[in-house]
DNA sequence: CTTGGTGTATGCCTACACTAATACACCATT
DNA sequence: AATGGTGTATTAGTGTAGGCATACACCAAG
């Protein structure tokens, strides 16, 4: 399991790790069934302190992305198709309304934000 | 001018006073060369201190939405049509950069997250 | 030039989020 | 039951953003 973290991003580290298990997990990365390094075993490996690790793991199961297995390591759910999706659609439904606002806050015209993200949603280097 | 501070609303009142006038200069409900209250006078009705409302209106000047009349009020900035869509487009950019991001995470189909953003541009209710 | 107004630079204080250290509870395996 | 693994509750340390008090610089009007 590859995953990065950016000290100096400015974003929280449980975060960062949260967000790229979640979406390996979403891309297929993952798949159901795999298991994901203990706690003690992945803050190794990065340099962090296992509550951090837990941390992110702990908000993963909340989100139902991972199963814990009691004295077992973690694993990438199983689901039924679109089971997750609700939560997903939720989960976005917040950053877009929140974003929706800020549209009409500046006073700019939906249409032209439409455009505007359309466009964003094409270009995946546009990362931080 | 009405402007109104939720100290609960886990956003800064800084920011908030920022947007509220921001916004009613985009919409039109402050027309360029209406005044603003004074720091002192607008900290005093709201129950701020004068530093968070100069830290907001100091924001607004350098966004070009208000115009520093040295010894005077400040007044909303009259501007060429289209004058600060530069500026608001970024500004938007970025909020809409991160947003794709998020939807990128979640494993969400482009499709799906413009159709939920459509959606909630329009309506004006969604507001916090 | 004095007065009463303006905005704000500087520094401090507080609250909160993030991270980590420690210690504990639990379970599978032997 | 003993052991070596798991996750995590609790607590403490640290950094930072927000808000405020103070004090200052400036200007218009008298």
């Amino acid at each position: 399991m590859l995953i990065v973290i950016d000290r100096h991003s400015g974003q929280p580290v449980y975060r960062q790790l949260l967000e790229q298990v979640r979406y390996q997990a979403a891309s297929g990365i993952l798949a159901p069934g795999d298991e994901l390094p203990s706690t003690r075993a992945l803050s190794a490996r990065l340099g962090l302190n296992p509550m951090t690790v837990s941390k992110a793991y702990g908000l993963l199961e909340r989100e139902g992305v991972v199963e814990r297995r009691p004295g077992r390591a973690l694993v990438i759910k199983a689901r039924a198709a679109g089971d997750l999706e609700d939560e997903r659609l939720e989960e976005l439904r917040k950053a877009l309304a929140g974003t929706a606002q800020t549209v009409r806050q500046l006073g700019v015209s939906p249409e032209k934000a439409l455009e505007l993200f359309a466009d964003l949603l094409k270009r995946p280097e546009e990362s931080e």
